[in-house]
DNA sequence: GTGGTCTAGACCACT
DNA sequence: GTGGTCTAGACCACC
């Protein structure tokens, strides 16, 4: 399904994490699919089951997924409330990595590209 | 001078770092300009003295200061040697982050409108 | 293991970071072998941990190892991206060295024997 | 007569310490040639006057220079006593240099060809 | 048990 | 007085 680096510095929970939000952003995932369960995933990913299941909750918390005792974790619906705080914190980040990029050395143009580039890619679908 | 998130989950030395890489970018400190020495900017946050000197090592790696022994730390100037390598990590960060963004409902617009403004508030010269 | 001089003024970390490298180029530890964890070596060593810590984070810098929080340290493999600018620094110091020793009195066919020597033994598989 | 780098992260004494050995192994500086005095250079580098004297009294101790009270510094003559242990501390770290060259992907002829630039310009008499 | 962060306090080298 | 190194000892996050 997708590729950990066991050697990255990144946790790897906070890796699943990343890719799973990414799946969904993309909609690779969608609405109402189920997640693969905790056990599978993590025979599939030869990973502790519990750093699974502490990526399953972290998404939960952050609204991207939901989860029924006894049937499984499920992808969530974007509601707007909390996207709002979400968002703030995203914007903030932005402007702060912006502002690197220009200082050291990236165009205004190439980040407009870079802006095109993916939201094109987003608007076709996504997984492309 | 700067607020620290004691409770935050980020080491106290990388917000310092993000914070003084902030300065630095937004020119409120300049090239050659002096940083607060390590004890004195320690005792100014309530900060043991590793801590900052940490951070200011951090930053002295990443190309944005330089220190000196009996002297004390000085912001540096851009080296476009070091950019390119610092650069490539900036520019994956940005890419996960604006369809990050896009996902949770940002138009597209309203990204170009954040490169625009922060390219020219950094073509003024900076701080405003 | 190997021996620190405790009274050198060459920094004990400085000393850990160049035996390990040493050890790393030689092949006597192995791509993805681990290292000795930061407490055992420092009990080995009868040095403070942090010590350790401190060169293997140099180390990870340097892109010689690669550190994961709740399983050790590891050698990495070499990558060609980083190389450039350290190998800048390495040319820099050995044209110094070389001049230094021809002004010592080393004929220039006794370096080329060395640099033959070694380069063989490289070849051959390091260590030996 | 020459540049001293106040950024870099080596103390200044040893700076000038490497300099003069370059100049005295380049034959800029001849044997038994006057030394500017400590108090000149001081001026000259805008440099505390204690800063130049611990960099002679290094070269002194290394053999470079020898100093006689009331008249000055002066370039030594090379002498074969001082030489080999001097020399075998430069062979031990050239071999180790070289290694770390070979290993972050400099080839051995590239390094054959360092090595014989370098000669050449110290057979035709240094300066060049 | 592993790496990582932080504190308190000492000492050294450099200017 | 400045940055830099080191120790001793505590606590946290991850696996």
């Amino acid at each position: 399904m997708f590729e950990l680096d066991l050697r990255s510095r990144k946790p790897i929970y906070e890796q699943l994490v990343d890719k799973l939000k990414e799946l969904i952003i993309n909609e690779v995932l969608q609405v109402d699919e189920k997640l693969p369960s905790v056990r599978v995933l993590a025979q599939q990913l030869t990973v502790n089951p519990n750093t699974i299941q502490k990526a399953y909750r972290e998404l939960e918390n952050q609204g991207y997924i939901y989860s029924l005792k006894g049937k499984g974790s499920f992808v969530n619906v974007l509601e707007f409330t909390e996207t709002s705080e979400e968002l703030m914190k995203v914007k903030e980040q932005l402007e702060k990595l912006i502002a690197e990029a220009l200082f050291l050395g990236m165009s205004a143009s190439e980040l407009r590209a870079i802006v095109e580039k993916i939201d094109e890619s987003a608007n076709r679908g996504g997984s492309n």
